[in-house]
This record gives C-alpha cells, sequence and structure tokens, in this order.
DNA sequence: GAGTATATATAATTTTCTTATGTATGTAGG
DNA sequence: CCTACATACATAAGAAAATTATATATACTC
C-alpha cells in the first residue's frame, strides 16, 4: 500500500504545479492532503520535502504568496506567476514524454492507439 | 527532444533490472545504448549514474558478473540473481503503483477501463 | 593528430529527499 | 493535567542518487 514513494524523486516540484495550477491557491498543508487523497494514501508528500521544495519556487520567481489568519492559524497560500503558469506545461509535457518512456522501457504501454 | 531526463531520478535501477530479466545479461554500455534506442534518443543514461548503480546491486546480491574480452576490448557482463528476480518484479510492481498516481496527480489518466 | 565510438571507473559536487526537531493552536480522551 | 492527534509552518542534519568532469584503453576515420 503505502509503498509508493520512492520513485516521486524528480516529480515533486510537477505535482505541486499542477495542484496550484488546477486550483488557484494552495498552502503547504493542503497539498499534502490534497496528494493523499487523490492518491488514496499512497502517496503522503513530508513537510521536509514540500516546504523547502514552495521555498525555492518562489525564490526562482515560479510562485508568490500571501498569507492569512483562518482560525487562529497562519496559512500561507501559495500562486502561480505568469512564469510558473509557463512552466507547468513544460513540466508537464516532461512528465508525459518520461511516462511514455518508463512505460515502454519496462513493457507497460498500454495498447498502442 | 533529449530532455525527457530529469525525471528520471528514482527510476534508473528499475530500468536496469527490467533490461536485465528481459535480455538475461548486459554490460554497461550496452544498456546505454539500449536504453537510447527504445527510447529514440530521448533517455541518455550516464556512465557516472549507471556504474555506481550496478556496483551498487552488485554489492547488495541483486546482480553477479563475468567479464569476457571481445575485441580486445574488456565488458562486464551483468546477470540477476535470484535475490535480484524478486526485486525486478517489486520494483516493478512499484513502478507501476507510482506511474498510476502520477497520472492521477497530473490528470493524465488515459480513459478508465 | 583530432574526433568519434566502444568500454569501464571514480572523484567531486549538487540536488533532492528523509528523518528529526521545533513552534503554535485546537480538540478529544483518559 | 497530560497525551495524542490534527492543523500549519519551518529548518537542520544526514543520506541517497544523480550530474559533471576526468581518467584509462582500444580502434577507426578524417
Amino acid at each position: 500500500m503505502g509503498s509508493s514513494n520512492g520513485m516521486l524523486k524528480g516529480s515533486l516540484q510537477t505535482i505541486m504545479l499542477k495542484l496550484l495550477q488546477e486550483n488557484g491557491r494552495m498552502y503547504g498543508y493542503e497539498i499534502t492532503q490534497k496528494v493523499k487523497e487523490i492518491t488514496k494514501g499512497d502517496i503522503k508528500l513530508t513537510e521536509g520535502a514540500i516546504y523547502p521544495s514552495l521555498h525555492k519556487m518562489e525564490a526562482e520567481g515560479l510562485l508568490i504568496t500571501h498569507t492569512e489568519m483562518v482560525e487562529n492559524r497562519v496559512r500561507k497560500y501559495y500562486l502561480l506567476t505568469e512564469e510558473g503558469q509557463v512552466e507547468v506545461r513544460n513540466k508537464l509535457k516532461e512528465a508525459e514524454s518520461f511516462i511514455g518512456n518508463l512505460q515502454l522501457l519496462l513493457n507497460m504501454k498500454p495498447a498502442i492507439s
């Protein structure tokens, strides 16, 4: 079950960027919950992975943030910049290509169209 | 084109083990060529990545080697041990699960059966 | 002699993740 | 009251895995 991690290495950013693209704005904890939900608990992002990664993307100009107080708790929302929007598209193309190649290499091609 | 790398991080071992499972025995350089061929040049494995990885798997008991001289050149062939055979199957299940989750997260599910 | 292909190896560095810890609020259970 | 869990962020230390660069060696082509 929860052992689908380990191969996550290069795709954390892509996943987070994609979720931000779909949801407009999200905060870190929300991202971890969304990923857990979508993958039915298979993939659990850790704080040690997501926060440094979000900070890095912010520093690179892919994301901007705004902080809100909700129920006495701080929430730091992340949003894509225009640069970020471009980056998601590139990362998604990369991911698509990569998954295709991986399926070829691992003999997992789901019947060619 | 050749930009499908970068996401390769956690799947190098799986790819090499799978190729060894299919081909019985292979040497390092041969693996790089096979991967380049199958992915039409998209994925180029580097020596700095494959040799340490092969050595590690040998040290872990997943692979054994035998060296041959072919046309005045040394070839070090790698083969799966029984432990290695088991490991390929596990890695492939992991990869399948991971790819499924990634497609879900990235909205790339190719129509549900 | 330079460049490419074949073939392996390793060292130095960087990237990225895991693990652990720390802060802080709120709720629920014993 | 103390513990545990959920929410919410952050960072430090260390491990793992890759990139980049270099080295060796043979053989062929320009």
